[in-house]
DNA sequence: CTTTTTGCAAATGATTTGCATTAAC
DNA sequence: GTTAATGCAAATCATTTGCAAAAAG
C-alpha cells in the first residue's frame, strides 16, 4: 500500500472527516495535479481510480476545503480550480485567457503583504494574492492573431 | 453641469469609446457608490439617471474595464463587484459569507509584492491581493446562531 | 443502528450571445 | 452614412439543492 494512501487516510481522520473512496481518490489524484478543475478532476479519477459522480466531486472538495485539506482557487471567467498546497503562503499567476494557474513563491521573504494595515473589524482567514496576465501560450496565440490579421 | 459629467465624458472620449448615456450614467453613479454589483448599479442609474437594460450594465462595464476605466472585482460565490479606483495598489477586504468588499491601502508602502520573483514567461497586468474572512455584521450573526443553537 | 456521503435529477443564477433597432461620430 | 452601442430574448454553464440509496463508524 503507498504511503500517500495511508498518509490521505491519516490526513482525513485527523479532520473528523469519514474516509470514504471518492474522498481518498480526489485527495490523491490532486496531490499529483495541482490546480485541477472539477471536470479534470473527476475524469482523472474515473481513469485512475473509480466511478465518482461529478456531484461528489463537488462534494468531496467542498468538504476538504472546509477543513483546510484542499485549497479552491477561482479564476475570473473560468471555472474553480483545486490544490493540495495549502497554508504555505504561496502565490498564482492566473492566464486571463486561458484560466491556467501556476504557483509561486511569495516575492518577499516572510508575510509582509499578509496583514492589512485595518482589518476593519473583519474576522481574516486568508491572504490570496494572484498576478493577473497571458500565459507564454495564450500570448502568442495572440500574436500569431493579429500576424494573421495583418 | 456638474465636473463630475465633463471628467467622465473626457474620460470616456480619451479612452476612444464613444460617449453615451448609459456609459457616463453608470460611471459617474459608480463613483459614488464603490464595489456595487451589476444589479445594485442598474437600480442606482435607474432611479438617478435613466432607463438602462440589464445587458446594457454588462456592455458598459465589459468595455469600460477592458480600457482601463473601471476595475472588476469577483467575491467568489458572490456577483461580481465593480470600482472606479484603478491603478492605485489598493486592496481588499472581501467577506466569505456576504460578498461585501472593503478597500484597504498597501500594508507595505510600495509595491514588494507587485512582482513575482519569476514570472514563468506570462505578461502580467495586474497583480490583486485580497484579504478573505468574515465581516463584523456576518461575524455577529453567527456568534448569535451559535447563542441560539447552544 | 445512526449519521454522513454518494449519486442522480432538477433548479439556480450570474453572465454571454445573437440579432434587430437606435444612437454616436 | 458607417460603425458602435443598446435592448430584449434566449442560451450557457458552473455550481447548488433535494432526496433516496449506500456506506462509514
Amino acid at each position: 500500500m503507498p504511503q500517500d494512501e495511508v498518509s490521505v487516510h491519516q490526513q482525513l481522520r485527523a479532520t473528523g472527516l469519514r474516509v470514504t473512496g471518492p474522498r481518498q481518490a480526489v485527495l490523491e489524484w490532486l496531490a499529483d495535479h495541482p490546480h485541477a478543475t472539477v471536470d479534470e478532476i473527476g475524469n482523472g479519477v474515473r481513469d485512475h481510480f473509480r466511478a465518482v459522480s461529478t456531484q461528489a466531486i463537488y462534494d468531496v472538495l467542498a468538504a476538504c476545503a472546509e477543513v483546510g485539506l484542499v485549497r479552491r482557487i477561482e479564476p475570473a471567467g473560468h471555472p474553480a480550480r483545486y490544490e493540495r498546497r495549502t497554508g504555505d503562503n504561496h502565490h498564482h499567476l492566473v492566464c486571463r485567457n486561458c484560466g491556467r494557474v501556476e504557483d509561486v513563491d511569495c516575492a518577499v521573504g516572510a508575510q509582509p503583504c499578509l496583514t492589512p494595515d485595518d482589518d476593519r473589524g473583519y474576522d481574516l482567514d486568508q491572504a490570496e494574492l494572484v498576478f493577473w496576465g497571458m500565459c507564454p501560450d495564450c500570448s502568442s496565440a495572440a500574436v500569431s492573431d493579429d500576424t494573421a490579421r495583418a
